[in-house]
DNA sequence: TAAAAAGTGTTATAATATAACATATCAAAT
DNA sequence: ATTTGATATGTTATATTATAACACTTTTTA
């Protein structure tokens, strides 16, 4: 079946609802505890569901903040690489548009004798609202 | 006083020689660990000299593995902006030559609305000797 | 040399994530 | 339709990563 058709199960839907609503990124306790209503009562529930959304790219994590975002791009082809826009004011996070950046790091990995597969890229600064 | 000419504390001392002795990054209970016959004790101790070290560009984190290495470049003058290459087959990893980097992402980010101040970025792929 | 800043040692605890195991559900291929 | 194999679930316990709080010491600097 392909990814893009999966069918999510009660578990994953819960939490991919919850993450499509939040305007922020989530951490795996908040979505555990934003979720109790909805019958999950466990950490690994939240964490089995994450993995699987991630599996499939509905989901992305943000490493450096252990925070978990839904995906902005309708049928995401990126269940694997990641770029990321944080701001470190009101720390919302939205995605970089990757376009060329795989291609871009791959030459600059090839220069290090390195076989690029994916990458996750966290930029740090100031978004719009935040500027002004 | 400048950063490159930081005077550094014993525990801070000690943490730096391991993690510049170490092929790979280590994590901090690792590091716990391999320091307690130099008389580190608690895992405070390590965060604290992590911390000092990664200020003052000495260390970089790891974000993805929660592992710490020591910086690679002399007078590294990165303390904030960092570019990993990860093998997925062997776990060394590597320090991508930041160069244009920086302005390449701050120009990315423009497009976006948003202001770049620094970036971490892995990349994942097949380090030269596994590759063979 | 006093005051301020930075670091230490220690105990306790918070925050993040996984192991293990028994059971249940679902898809698809006989 | 029923077996079968893969995937998901619920649950308890525990591992891993990181910080809070507090009393004290050392170093820096004005």
């Amino acid at each position: 079946m392909a990814l893009s058709a999966e069918k999510l199960t009660n578990n994953q839907q819960t939490v991919l609802d919850l993450l499509e609503k939040s305007k922020e990124p989530l951490k795996a306790y908040a979505i555990l505890y934003d979720t109790q209503k909805k019958g999950i009562k466990a950490p690994l529930q939240v964490y089995r569901a994450l993995d699987k959304l991630i599996e499939i790219g509905k989901v992305h994590k943000i490493e450096s903040r252990n925070s978990y975002m839904a995906c902005e791009h309708k049928n995401c082809n990126s269940s694997t690489s990641t770029s990321f826009l944080i701001c470190e004011t009101c720390d919302q996070v939205s995605e970089l548009k990757q376009k060329n950046l795989p291609s871009y790091f791959a030459k600059q990995s090839e220069q290090a004798d390195f076989k690029y597969a994916k990458h996750n890229l966290e930029i740090y600064g100031t978004c719009k609202d935040c500027t002004k």
